[in-house]
DNA sequence: TTAGTTGCAAAGGCTTTGCACGCGC
DNA sequence: GCGCGTGCAAAGCCTTTGCAACTAA
């Protein structure tokens, strides 16, 4: 597993999205460096086992913060519990399993981005687009036959 | 109000879905097909004016029904209650307004369909793109002049 | 008839809210 | 010191589940 480069300065992060510094802030930011996708409650606990008082409703606390920010952005999969990814910087889209509910990170198909551009934008600001792709990975799809 | 041309028959579009057709089912059908991506309680509350003994769960059960035959897809647009819409056959994606939730479809961009690949699939078996537009609705970008 | 559906009720999961204490700045 | 953030608790919303009576085929 490789060391995935780990956050520089998780306070130094926050502070730069005008924030104040915590110590539950900056655990949730290198809990969700250290694992990128990861739902509220897998966040919190990994949170809690360096801060055992922390609380979850902190941790929804941070990330609701975090994500108004734009620190944070958040993905919810039809079916389950949202989650939570660091990087928002970069233009990237998800690949979704069905089956087992991993997520990857996929890139942008092409640099002039065409899934960034409604064709018809009916009036809208358009800020974001959020591509998701659906199916099985490629261990689901092995064992499920059908 | 256009008549957006009423389902010619929700009974048979439910039978050839393969499914039981009753009084709700039908009533589920029109309600999405009077007004597509409304929320489980409004297909309810639509539902309820013409068959007052339905039950909401009655209606999440036919909605459940029609996702798993194909007839209706569910969308969920982050931090609102999911969404249904009956048509599943064309490939559309969705503008949604951060305001007020609203919601409208929008064509793909182009016809080779640029959205439906992933730059690099990493053995996922890929069935569906789903596509989301976020912005501001005409009405609300002009109300907030932030 | 017979299996699939409904209606009623209750539980469940995820998330948000309210308030007093404590900590960052 | 001031104000925001935390922790604790409880409520909230949306959705699913269980079971007896009913209805489509």
């Amino acid at each position: 597993m490789p060391a995935h480069s780990p956050i520089a300065d998780a306070g130094e992060a926050i502070r730069s999205a005008g924030l104040r510094v915590t110590d539950s802030r900056r655990a949730v930011v290198i809990a969700l460096d250290e694992r990128p996708h990861a739902s509220a409650d897998e966040i919190f606990q990994r949170v809690v086992e360096h801060l055992p008082q922390t609380s979850l409703q902190s941790v929804y606390n941070a990330l609701a913060v975090f994500v108004e920010a734009g620190l944070v952005r958040r993905i919810e999969p039809a079916g389950h519990p949202g989650l939570f990814e660091l990087r928002v910087s970069d233009n990237h889209h998800h690949l979704i399993c069905r089956s087992c509910g991993a997520v990857e990170d996929v890139d942008c198909v092409a640099d002039d981005r065409p899934c960034l551009v409604p064709s018809d934008s009916l009036g809208y600001v358009v800020d974001v687009a959020e591509v998701t792709f659906w199916g099985q990975c490629a261990t689901c799809a092995g064992s499920a036959l059908a």
